[in-house]
DNA sequence: ATGGCTGCAAAGCCTTTGCAGGTTG
DNA sequence: CAACCTGCAAAGGCTTTGCAGCCAT
């Protein structure tokens, strides 16, 4: 059986992106972690496994991750960036009290990029929605 | 007649927020020009009428601006962000070849906010979204 | 062997903060 | 007069860049 990440790895191999470890590892642990992490809390999961790996490398193979398509980038603010490899459609739910990030499924809104097309003259290709709110732990 | 400016200023008045030349004319600017400036583009176009005027003073008034209300604040990664004196319900089409941001007028999206409530247990209160795409004249 | 990748350090950019002096109500 | 606000400069946080050396193909 094959997994995302060796998919992942092969898809950059035929781009002619060269696999290293260190890629392999951020990718994995953004695959498998199913989170939202930011660069550093990347950086300081696979510190204990690359210690001389540097921050700078871990934003560089973002970067690339991007670039292939692969990987998502949420900016919130003075907030650092958070990634998703997540990118199947989907939306997120944020707590204004804790940060934390819920994934929440719901109908793609084709329809209404259809009527921002109308109504502005662009080509529109995506779009990104969040929502605001209390988590149910900070509810309490 | 009573201007929108002048409405938001006897507002903060108040508040308790003082009027000084330096707000008033961030405040005008901001809703005068309906466009989504950064805060440096503010401090450039009041830089002829406003000598001293520091970019920290733009800052410092675009925080209170929002904490008041009046304002919101659209941030896209590493861009500066882009503030908006236009707080009724409406989304945002960028273009992603020279960064234009149109307005768009949408019916309000609060059946999908109940629905985020519903699958994550979230208190929601409210949603951000924008659009993404190649606006006519990058067509070309 | 050659081009790409890493790691390091430094720089860059946006934004905030501390503080002294001035201004508003 | 007291509180608040401005302007300045410096600091802070995140991200990118330049470069030398290393590694994969």
């Amino acid at each position: 059986m094959t997994t995302r990440v060796q998919d992942a790895l092969a898809q950059l191999k035929i781009n002619g992106v060269r696999i290293t470890p260190q890629r392999h590892a951020i990718l994995s642990y953004l695959m498998d972690s199913m989170g939202h992490p930011t660069a550093d809390e990347i950086y300081r999961a696979l510190e204990p496994n690359f210690p001389s790996m540097s921050v700078a490398t871990v934003y560089n193979n973002l970067k690339v991750f991007l670039e292939a398509g692969m990987v998502r980038e949420l900016t919130y603010g003075d907030n650092s960036s958070r990634f998703d490899a997540d990118i199947s459609d989907h939306y997120h739910v944020i707590c204004q009290s804790c940060g934390t990030i819920k994934d929440f499924a719901c109908e793609s809104l084709t329809e209404i990029e259809r009527k921002a097309e109308e109504s502005t003259s662009f080509k529109v290709f995506g779009h990104r929605m969040e929502f605001y709110g209390i988590c149910n732990h900070c509810q309490g």
